[in-house]
DNA sequence: GTCTATAATTCGATAGAC
DNA sequence: GTCTATCGAATTATAGAC
């Protein structure tokens, strides 16, 4: 399917990317995208099918990344704490690697068409469920405190949701082991270091 | 500006909020809003100047909702862990009371054309700066464990940023209260309970 | 792989009658 | 305030020459 990239198509997927990520799927044009690789429209179609499959070739790739991730940390046998670590490192390491895919993952995935963009929301519903099993299972063990569990998973997805961000419009330089421990600290222990209520 | 609304003004006002929020700015045609509306898209241009002007109405004024409530934190001279409580507290109710001017806040305002654009990220950037402010506050007399103030300013701006899927895409009934108090704990104090490194 | 040319559709918006 | 009719521009995509 993406494989025997030319160096002109793998050069065309990039900027597309970058481009999706800045202006918006729906904001991005077959023209903005050829004036930008500096040749005419008809010259896209040599490279792709058409944009929808652009946008599924980039969501499902970055989001079966997601899914081998978070399947290595499940079976880990780590205690919760600790692949909660790691659920933090894998999204760390992820975005660093891959930004505008992420950012695509965070922002243009309802752009899909039926039926590829149910195929993705069950797909991303299973992500959220491992997602749960590693903070049901922190709970259960004490080690997490008796959270609501719907509430306590988006608050947990939403908190790394953003690091592309730094990976993209951010225009200080990162240091991702100091963005990991940080981030590991405020999912672990809020901004407080204690209890309270 | 936005007076004067006559019932039928407010329904239309109201379904394409909804629509726009579901589909997306871009995604949603006039003829889409008319065709709910069940009149004809000329119609449309009764009731407003524009598609943009329509946006540019929503998102400027939640923007000002959330500028007012976080000027009457900053007043108020509470403690900074009251402050970020309070914070909590102040999304929860603007996104319990307008939950879908929420979720433009959050997905479509890069849909603004300049100069609009421009305006709408100073206003949010100044927006950024007051929670930097109570974040620092809370840092500096040692209430808030000594964070990175870009890294853990974006980490609490995220973690509410969310609470509008509760009041819009999510099926379940919600509990304000309860939604309050476990956010709450969430970002005072993380899953765990304690410190860790 | 690049071009010209164009098809076929959809878009936001306006004019003007009633 | 609702309609019909339409404009002009922009959209994705294709055909076919070089």
């Amino acid at each position: 399917m993406t494989k025997n990239h030319s160096p002109r198509k793998k050069q065309f997927l990039d900027e597309s990317l970058k481009m999706i990520h800045e202006k918006g799927y729906k904001a991005t044009t077959m023209r903005d995208l050829a004036e930008r690789m500096g040749f005419e429209v008809s010259n896209i179609y040599n490279f792709i099918d058409s944009k929808e499959a652009l946008l599924e070739s980039y969501l499902f790739m970055i989001s079966e990344d997601f899914h081998d991730g978070i399947d290595h940390i499940l079976e880990s046998g780590y205690p919760p704490t600790e692949k909660l670590k790691a659920l933090v490192s894998l999204n760390i390491r992820l975005t660093s690697t891959k930004p505008y895919q992420v950012g695509l993952l965070v922002n243009e995935w309802r752009n899909l068409k039926e039926p590829k963009l149910t195929k993705f929301i069950d797909r991303r519903n299973e992500y959220e469920e491992k997602v749960r099993l590693i903070i049901s299972e922190g709970i259960e063990s004490g080690e997490f405190r008796p959270f609501d569990m719907d509430i306590i998973t988006h608050a947990v997805l939403s908190s790394v949701k953003w690091i592309y961000y730094w990976y993209t419009d951010h225009s200080e330089e990162v240091n991702p082991v100091e963005l990991e421990r940080q981030l590991t600290e405020f999912v672990l222990g809020g901004v407080g270091g204690g209890a309270q209520s």
